[in-house]
DNA sequence: GATATGATCACCT
DNA sequence: GGTGATCATATCG
């Protein structure tokens, strides 16, 4: 059963009111969590699509986290990360695909959350055409590239501010999840003890969980770990 | 100037 | 459940 409106009650096809600065001050393992349920939106000239927020990932400036883009400091790459909170950090992954981060911390630091996964509630059928390969519904933004794809965020958001009106891209208050659960980061090699993924408990549009496992397994020969 | 690496996805078995 | 694709960034020489 896929609920459409899980917890609040609130109409999807009004969305809430934009986020402010205050909203995302913090420490980033503390507002990470606070933005599930929260609707990011693209406004494009072929239509909107708005996804509520149902998995997200921390990471830290302050120095302690070394899995974060920011950990060798403001290099062209993670300067927006230093910016103002409630910038769009963009990057590119792997050669192929694009992540979306949100700025969540004071100028100056570096800390940002990374948008992995969502349920697109409007706009799908918009959503469907940018992501011929999904089949179910769950899987239209299930991971942080396919996020960026029914959205179509790319490279020239790099910065875009998401809690402006009148912006291309914006993040807008919704209805909080029921439950929230935590475990690890999925994807990165250090600091995986750390539990700063986030994740709205019934969702079925999150990332798949890898219990204890390497989540890439790259050409056999390196890797002696066991 | 060259190379190793990665906050992944789609497709194959 | 496992592997290939593919390139910007960072680091090293």
């Amino acid at each position: 059963m896929v609920g459409v409106l899980s917890g609040g009650g609130r109409p999807l096809s009004e969305l809430g009111p934009l986020l402010t600065a205050g909203d995302l001050l913090g420490q980033p393992d503390v507002v990470a969590p606070a933005l599930l349920g929260c609707l990011l939106v693209t406004d494009r000239p072929e239509g909107r699509v708005a996804v509520r927020l149902t998995e997200v990932e921390a990471y830290s400036g302050e120095g302690m986290d070394p899995a974060a883009h920011s950990h060798r400091g403001p290099t062209p790459r993670a300067e927006i990360m230093f910016g103002p909170p409630g910038r769009l950090y963009v990057y590119f992954s792997y050669g192929v695909h694009w992540c979306a981060n949100v700025v969540v911390a004071p100028d100056g630091v570096g800390s940002a959350v990374l948008l992995r996964a969502g349920d697109v509630v409007v706009g799908e059928e918009l959503a469907r055409a940018r992501r011929p390969a999904a089949r179910a519904s769950r899987d239209l933004a299930r991971g942080p590239a396919r996020l960026t794809q029914a959205l179509a965020i790319g490279p020239e958001d790099k910065g875009a501010c998401l809690i402006e009106p009148g912006s291309r891209v914006r993040l807008h208050h919704g209805g909080p999840p029921s439950s929230v659960s935590a475990g690890p980061r999925i994807g990165i090699s250090q600091a995986t003890d750390l539990p700063w993924r986030f994740w709205a408990t019934d969702a079925d549009s999150v990332s798949v969980f890898r219990p204890g496992g390497r989540p890439r397994s790259r050409r056999a020969g390196q890797d002696g770990r066991s």
